[in-house]
DNA sequence: CTTCTCACA
DNA sequence: TGTGAGAA
């Protein structure tokens, strides 16, 4: 019943990040790795760690937000404000991501104006090429 | 190979 | 939020 144990750099490589980084997350706090020495050791739990974080990177958190996400579920003395913390996370994500949907579309909607407006500038100015054809 | 620190975007 | 480089 051994654990599979990790180094830096093995870890780093299996999850698809630098060993660099998997440090910065440990001086941010978020991973704390075993130590022989001065050299780290990475057990599964770590690894579980460094999977949820790079997950909440994915959707859009702050390193801050997920370790304090990281630390109440550790903690986890009281089980309803770990999820209370969630959902006021989570809903102010949506809500985030909602009004960059709102802007995104606004932006697409003028680019494409912009570009019916273009495409008819250019029927406009007929090349050379096609008036000789004619 | 690993560690740390300092500078830089 | 990371990276690059240098030193040990």
């Amino acid at each position: 019943m051994s654990e599979t144990l990790y180094t830096v750099t093995q870890l780093a490589t299996e999850l698809g990040v630098t060993a660099r980084t998997v440090r910065f997350y440990e001086d941010k706090g978020l991973l704390t790795p075993q130590r022989a020495g001065n050299t780290r050791i990475f057990a599964h739990r770590d690894k579980v760690r460094l999977i949820l974080i790079l997950r909440g990177k994915r959707l859009g958190f702050s390193l801050r937000e997920i370790k304090e996400y990281l630390d109440l579920y550790a903690a986890d003395p009281t089980q309803r404000e770990q999820w209370r913390d969630l959902l006021k996370k989570v809903q102010g994500r949506i809500d985030q991501l909602v009004d960059q949907q709102k802007a995104l579309i606004e932006t697409l909607g003028e680019l494409e104006k912009l570009r019916l407006y273009a495409l008819a500038g250019l029927d406009d100015a007929e090349p050379d090429k096609t008036r000789r054809a004619r």
